[in-house]
DNA sequence: CCGGTGACTGGAACGTTGGTCCGGAGAACT
DNA sequence: AGTTCTCCGGACCAACGTTCCAGTCACCGG
């Protein structure tokens, strides 16, 4: 047996190597952020633990607390880290609405492409790049003429549905949750007598739908916001 | 010192009361749900644990499991027995219109009455009553004459809209939150050369300009819906 | 070349959590 | 009286977020 009174400064054999001669770059709230998005990615939100993501990183876990206070502070960062992805379209030659599709439908498709962010959506989304598409956002409806009270509205009308949109098509095509969809459409049909309509039309869809779906509701939004502004005009 | 030998059978004092002595009504799922829920308004969705739960019905943590499987059927079912509360609109004399914006405003009220339910809405909603409530969405929606697929996008529209408005206000207006949505409104003011739209008509709204901004986007999109139904008379 | 200083690292440990095991008490039905 | 079923809870477990503190490294002024 090893003597366990040989200390930490034993056998070079068992010391870690020289700082200077490891592998990875030196550990950075950066590279734990993007390792954490690449967990959540890969594994799902339950099971970022700060355990895990140090273990991915070649750290123990208690290194990371030097770079960061919390879990939460991993969480948020990494939520806001997602939406750089989301490109800020350029001036599409004053085409407010089509600026504006292109950055919902950017905002969208990076939170279905991350799956875990609908989770974490009820955290105050107050980073840099967030801030930085609701600057653009609000900009652009101001000049498309849009003016209080709908400016506001339009703007969280917007948010709020793409966050909807995205929370519940997460809720319903997470890995491992289609056959419980699969379960729930059946229960409908089951249930029909209770359910007449659901039976019915069922909700649920099952494929690309959630696409379409998206597009007209999008629409509409967009339609009563042109129908708001002073000329009404593209 | 009282011999621990002396057993569970040891002195009447020790035990516990007869059951049927006992004051309150025998443990039981709704019991346990209604009582989940006025921990989650009280205390918030952090601080539901099996053993505060079980602590406040007066019985052993471990006792819960006999009567749910894990902390997610208690979350579950709370979730959708606060939906109870939502009141299914009578048949307004056939307008759809008053009976719709009826149903999801109250499914906005109930939302916000219990905000721990914004951070829950990321899992599968299949409780009977909010299926109930879906049912009288789409039934409506049918009888108003909106077809696929404006059906699907109708009915998702408006319930991602309200999850997404709920969600929002709910994570602004938190307890002990309004502090950090002041600080927010500060930050922008003093960031206002890399947000000037943003700090010019600021965000976060501060009082009651949530109701405004949610109706006005709710009527835009009934506006769309209705401008697709056959007659597009209300 | 040296000694110290401040930036970083991580093993051990704490308190708490969700959940399981199992031994039992009470009631109900033979 | 005995058996069975329903319900209860103490002891326990692995895992988690987080803190403490003893270190190790790179660098810097003498």
């Amino acid at each position: 047996m090893v003597g366990k009174g040989s200390g930490s400064a034993g056998d070079v054999w068992l010391r870690p190597p020289a700082r200077a001669a490891r592998e990875a770059p030196p550990l950075s709230r950066d590279r734990i952020v993007e390792e954490a998005v690449a967990l959540l990615d890969e594994e799902g939100a339950d099971r970022l633990t700060m355990r895990r993501l140090a273990e991915r990183l070649g750290t123990g876990s208690t290194t990371l607390y030097w770079h960061l206070k919390t879990k939460d502070d991993v969480l948020d960062l990494a939520l806001d880290a997602i939406f750089a992805a989301v490109e800020i379209p350029g001036d599409n030659g004053g085409h407010w609405r089509a600026a504006v599709t292109a950055l919902i439908s950017g905002w969208r498709a990076v939170l279905l492409e991350h799956p875990w962010s609908a989770a974490l959506l009820g955290r105050p989304m107050l980073g840099p790049n967030v801030l930085a598409r609701s600057e653009f956002l609000y900009a652009t409806l101001v000049k498309a003429g849009v003016v209080e009270p709908h400016l506001t509205a339009a703007a969280y009308g917007l948010s709020n549905y793409v966050i909807g949109s995205a929370l519940m098509q997460a809720t319903w095509t997470a890995r491992g949750r289609q056959a419980a969809a699969q379960t729930a459409r059946e229960q409908f049909q089951a249930k029909s007598d209770r359910y007449p309509v659901l039976a019915a039309h069922g909700p649920l869809v099952a494929d690309g739908d959630w696409d379409t779906s998206f597009t007209i509701g999008l629409d509409w939004l967009l339609d009563g916001i042109q129908a708001g502004t002073a000329t009404g005009e593209e």
